[in-house]
DNA sequence: TCGGGTTCGGTTGTGCACAACTAAATTGGG
DNA sequence: CCCAATTTAGTTGTGCACAACCGAACCCGA
C-alpha cells in the first residue's frame, strides 16, 4: 500500500483542475444564456424531473441552501423558473420552470458531443473515469 | 460516437462533485492550520520546489492573480510566508516560505494515506484515474 | 394537546474562481 | 534611443461553496 504518496496528491489536483477546466468549457457555450454551470446544473433537474423542492435539487446536486437560495433567486430573476411555496407544507418551497426556462432546453441544444471531443477520451474511458469517480465518491460518503 | 449523451453529462456532475467531495475531506485535516485546499496547494508547491514567483504558481496551479494575490495576502498574514519584490525585475514577486512555513510541512505530515483510504480504490486504479484525468485535461488545453 | 426537537429555506460572512481592468516595469523594433 | 506592445501583480465586481446561524413550520411523544 505504500508507493502512493505522490501518485494521490497528484490526483487531487487533477481532480481539482480537471472540475474547473470542464467548467471553463462550459463558460462559453453558456454565456450566451447567461448561465453559470451550477445554475445550468439546476435547469437541467428541472428538465428531466420537473418541479422540485430545494431540498431535493440539494440532494441531487449536493448543495446546500446557502449557495441554492441565491442562486435560485438569480434564475428567477432571469426568468427562467420561480419559486413557490408548499401549499399544504409552508416550509417547503418547490421551483418550476417558466416557459422561457422550459423553451430554454432546446435552444441550449446537445452540448455533450462538445464537451466528449474536448475530452479526447474513448467512449469506454468515458465509462471507466465516471465509474471510478462515482466509485471513490460512494465511498467517501461512508468513510468521512 | 452516439450513445454518450447521459453519461457525458453524469461525468461532468460526478467531476464537479468529486472534486468538492475531495476538498471536504481535506478540509477538517487542514482546518486545524488554518488553511485552505488551495493554500495548502500553494504551501506544496513551496515545500517541493522553494521561492518561487507569483506568475509560476499561477501556471503551476491553473490560477491568475485575481486569486493568488488575496490567497498569498492571507498566507503572508498567517505567517507561513513572505511575498519580495525581486529586484532585477521589479515586476516580479517571489514568495518564499517563513520558518514557520517550512515547519508546517511536518506539522501536517502526510495525508495522502487518509486520501487513498477514502476513495476505497486500488492503486491500480488510482493510477488508471491520473491518467485519464490527466489526458483529458492535455487534450482540452488544446481543443478550446 | 402542548412543548421540545426537527426540518426547511433563508441570511451573513469568509474564501475561492474568474473576468475585466489598472499601473508599473520591462522589452523590442524602428 | 525611444515609444508602443508586452509582462507582471494587484484591484474590483460577480457568483459559487460552505459554515454558522436564524425563524418559521411541522412533528411527535408524554
Amino acid at each position: 500500500m505504500r508507493e502512493s504518496t505522490a501518485l494521490d496528491d497528484m490526483i487531487c489536483f487533477q481532480l481539482y483542475a480537471a472540475s474547473r477546466g470542464m467548467t471553463a468549457i462550459y463558460r462559453p457555450l453558456l454565456e450566451p444564456h447567461h448561465l453559470t454551470y451550477p445554475q445550468y446544473l439546476v435547469l437541467r433537474v428541472l428538465w428531466h424531473d420537473g418541479p422540485t423542492t430545494v431540498r431535493d435539487l440539494g440532494h441531487t446536486l449536493r448543495l446546500d441552501s446557502g449557495t441554492l437560495s441565491p442562486l435560485l433567486k438569480r434564475l428567477e430573476a432571469q426568468g427562467y423558473l420561480r419559486r413557490e411555496r408548499d401549499t399544504h407544507d409552508e416550509r417547503v418551497v418547490w421551483a418550476h420552470l417558466t416557459d422561457t426556462g422550459t423553451a430554454l432546453r432546446e435552444a441550449i441544444g446537445d452540448l455533450t458531443q462538445r464537451l466528449v471531443c474536448a475530452t479526447g477520451l474513448t467512449l469506454d474511458e468515458l465509462s471507466q473515469l465516471h465509474q471510478l469517480l462515482t466509485r471513490a465518491r460512494q465511498s467517501a460518503k461512508g468513510n468521512t
